[in-house]
DNA sequence: ATAAAGTGTTTTACGGATAAAACACTTCTT
DNA sequence: AAGAAGTGTTTTATCCGTAAAACACTTTAT
């Protein structure tokens, strides 16, 4: 299982720089050699810092550095997970839906779910609404509060997942390939520090 | 210049946990009290990765805590940094054609404002059109190809632009303040390495 | 008991992005 | 000098997500 690209027509990256612009995918060496670890190679993220550099010498662009470059990594590798997805024809937000049934093992409500996923409510009624069209989903009526229903996974959607989920799992772990086990741990470390800054100043609103 | 929501009525994040579900924001600790460094706070994608683990306890869940928080990240920085660009009437796709139109600092076609910002042809047609009519850029036929024409910035787009982006990077600094020097450092040289190998696995179709 | 307020979900209107097709040329080939 | 291929850009049809409104209740207040 080779990641590899989706291909399509008009359309090649994921839609969308994310930072300040983000690169060209010409790389600056010259002819490609073999694997010659030439380590000045230079990504996208340290290309459009360059430049901006030269526009404003003034400017301070450190923290481009790692929003751009987390920009970058994200829509590269959303794109690149999209694909198996697609594959058993789900959507990454479908994905997402069954993800959360599977995984709280449980039935939840649409609202809960909308919470679990990080989306809309309107988001979630489409998209349960074509879940239990597939099969995947079921509905039961709460006998309580006649406003919400109650979903839970068909064993069709269970199994699915269970198919899945190992291949994307996997998938994702031979992107990360290039980086040593060591890297990674500190990478995720790092990763989760910033991620709870970030919910603690702007997901307060959470609750 | 404080870090705060977009706020809007239905949704709250950004849209789509885009890893293996995300969670809700609840937290674990029970009442919040000051600022006690409690340190044993889960991040979102803790707390799913151990919900999968409790499924699935064969699993090897650890490309999710890369993966995973990388997602969540980008969401939510994502989110907060819209919200400014959004005062200033422009989407983040219109700043960076904007950005690579500065920073490039020449006439750019579709073509190659395409690629610069990872956008399809047809997105950049739409997009030039509004900046167009907003007078933000003009466009010079070219008289060799009549196919094409360059764009560039007018004055009030330069200016726009030279208003905006030392806000939006400052800005971007205010969200990483949670980390320090160090570790800003760390991340940022972790992600360029990720974003390297992305870029050769997965952008080697760019060139 | 009834009205007012609140909550969970769905519907509607609309904007933005995409894939594919259509255009309008230019550049090869013979 | 045509005709065929190729290239750069725009248009079209369609899908998907959102915000706001609409529903369909339940709960609270009087």
């Amino acid at each position: 299982m080779t990641p590899v690209r989706d291909a399509g027509p008009d359309r090649w990256a994921g839609e969308g720089a994310g930072g300040y612009g983000a690169g060209s995918g010409r790389r600056t060496g010259e002819g490609s050699r073999g694997a010659e670890d030439v380590e000045d190679v230079e990504d996208i993220v340290a290309r459009v810092m360059r430049q901006w550099q030269r526009i404003h010498p003034e400017l301070d662009t450190a923290p481009m550095a790692v929003i751009g470059r987390l920009n970058r990594c994200f829509l590269l590798i959303q794109q690149a997970t999209d694909a198996p997805l697609r594959r058993h024809g789900l959507t990454r937000p479908e994905f997402d839906v069954l993800g959360a049934l599977r995984r709280l093992d449980r039935e939840l409500t649409p609202g809960e779910i909308a919470r679990e996923t990080f989306a809309s409510g309107a988001a979630v009624t489409k998209r349960l609404r074509l879940l239990e069209e597939r099969g995947l989903v079921t509905r039961r009526p709460d006998d309580r509060d006649r406003r919400v229903s109650h979903l839970s996974l068909t064993d069709e959607g269970r199994a699915l997942m269970d198919r899945i989920l190992p291949e994307q799992v996997s998938y994702d772990g031979s992107l990360l390939a290039g980086l040593d086990e060591e890297r990674r741990r500190e990478l995720a470390d790092l990763l989760g520090e910033l991620l709870l800054r970030l919910e603690g100043q702007l997901g307060a609103h959470r609750f």
